[in-house]
DNA sequence: ATGAAAGCGCTAACAC
DNA sequence: GTGTTAGCGCTTTCAT
């Protein structure tokens, strides 16, 4: 049998009352009587019920993420940020993995509210007008990270995409290449893959450089900005435009890994041939072979500043709040080289 | 105001009671009252608040999972094995990130029970008697994943380290090698250290091969797993050994990155001038350049049976269970050349 | 087949 | 300062 309140109060000898009284530290008792009330409770080791306070109280001290993929670098870095303040504010954090699927996400979405979660957190999440309907629907703090919502206004934590593709296009630029080509997510996702390529045209526009459709590639597939996607446009590229490019910018870190490992296997070596710089700068872009130059994306950071206002958020029991852009930079490694 | 059962009950005319009955299908209502009361649950967008109904049943449908690094690419993909089966069994995960921390690890273990969860999974955890006790005391279901408890029997799901060193470094002395060197995470730890250390010098004996101590390196250092860690490794390796090894075995993809790394710089070829055999098999495995052959521990299927497991001993109302062996195998690419 | 009522462990008035 | 009491939203006997 597990100890209670109760069982505290009783043997204590006085009320639950009072024995709450101490747990929450309201004061309204003797130091007498605090003393042996806690005593008491460090000698029966117990524990309050987190389960009977949220009935009571109506806050659970929990929160939810949702995101498509725990597994990835960018999304499990996240979690870490968020789950980092969480732990400071004695939250707890359930994660949902959505798997990139938006049924399992109105699954996610309903449990989150019956579990009574304080608020949700939605990383990389591709915000649909459904998905968003849902989140509203909860009548709780939202806050969306890496990602944003066009059909409701939710708060959000991000890099300004087209700034930061367009910062990591005009690197090579100043690094003397003219013929850039870049490898991109899905052209259609409209939060990491239409503007990194806006920034990119972009850069080469506001340098008077001509942009060559025919050098973005990009594969409308499943992961698209996945390491196999990356392997696939850049043999296309080495394939179609042969020698006609000095640098690609890779609008992921698994994309960059794709092109050096396609480079590779085609003797094009890096950043001799040709020079690299990626998206993300994840954990792998220092370990790749060479490492890679990066465009930086604090993502820690970015998980928990969102934490951090989702919980001002609800102790201030409002359901708005100012979203904020991340600054990003770029780090030099060895992929990218001086023309 | 959120709706209750109470509200349900009232605009259907029936009492909670058949309320509540029809929610769980326990039968014992007219097939009328049961559309009725279905369809106003529907209208009313009614969801049965999972606190209330954990106070009561005491099963919160919650497990805790620690872990010791969410982003770690190892731990990020056994937690998306887990979460895969507490999701279709209608379960939450909590994610907590001892952060290597032993402190850390028991104020979590303290939420957790404040929390009320049905069961703990611990991975990659070292299990210190004090950890062991803190977990024991929960007097729930737990288990162990990619590590074991010397203090305490907790059913684990792990591959056999030693075993599957062994198969590793067996691998490279088939292919020809004959010189071996391996880059180890630190010696004194018990479950991923020692016993691969174990595996690398059985295999060579079992094969009348000499073990110099001096081509088995580590760090006892915080990472002791990670790149860093396999960069300074191979650095002494290739300065103190230099040409006297042909191949070397490391006791994870990050250590392999690092030793990858350190060998670009110094201009040796893999695996042309030295091959490497990594120990996980992690998705980094396959995005190296050159693609590291590895020994495979399947991290998904690890994650999933062991909440399987867990989810059966909830249910079954017990503390024990079987521990299993995961089969491991080796995934050749092309980091290891033949002799 | 259905309802009334007693809690689950706790918090929060409200008394004294 | 401390105790009594009424719930929080639900499940679960026990009647009927």
């Amino acid at each position: 049998m597990k100890t209670t309140i109760k069982d505290v109060a009783r043997r204590t000898g006085v009320s639950i009352a009072t024995v709450s009284r101490v747990i929450n530290g309201l004061g309204g008792y003797s130091n007498d009587t605090r003393k042996k009330v806690l005593s008491a409770i460090d000698e029966m080791g117990f524990r309050p019920n987190a389960v009977a306070r949220g009935l009571v109280s109506k806050k659970t001290h929990t929160i939810g993420v949702m995101l498509p993929d725990v597994s990835g670098m960018l999304a499990a870095e996240i979690l870490k940020g968020i789950e980092s303040v969480a732990k400071e504010q004695r939250y707890s954090v359930i994660v949902c993995n959505t798997n990139y699927s938006g049924d399992r996400s109105q699954e996610y979405v309903r449990t989150l509210k019956e579990k009574q979660v304080d608020g949700v957190l939605a990383v990389s999440e591709y915000m649909t007008p459904e998905k968003s309907k849902a989140l509203l629907s909860l009548n709780l703090p939202v806050v969306l990270i890496s990602t944003l919502s066009y059909s409701y206004p939710f708060p959000y934590v991000k890099v300004d995409d087209k700034q930061a593709a367009y910062s990591a296009v005009c690197h090579l630029i100043d690094k003397g290449h003219r013929r850039i080509a870049m490898i991109s997510g899905d052209r259609a996702d409209l939060i990491a893959g239409a503007p990194r390529i806006e920034g990119y045209v972009q850069a080469l526009r506001d340098h008077g450089l001509s942009v060559d459709e025919s050098l973005i590639r990009y594969r409308a597939e499943f992961e698209s900005f996945g390491f196999h996607s990356g392997a696939l446009c850049m043999e296309g590229l080495l394939r179609d435009k042969p020698g006609q490019f000095s640098a690609v910018f890779a609008a992921s870190d698994e994309l960059a890994m794709g092109a050096l490992s396609c480079a590779y296997r085609h003797g094009v070596r890096i950043p001799d041939d040709l020079s690299i710089i990626a998206y993300d700068d994840t954990r792998i872009a220092e370990m790749a072979t060479p490492p890679l130059t990066a465009l930086h994306q604090p993502l820690f950071a970015m998980g928990s500043r969102a934490a951090e206002m989702l919980l001002d958020m609800s102790a201030a029991g409002t359901l708005e709040a100012d979203s904020v852009i991340i600054p990003h930079k770029i780090i030099e490694r060895e992929s990218v080289r001086a023309l």
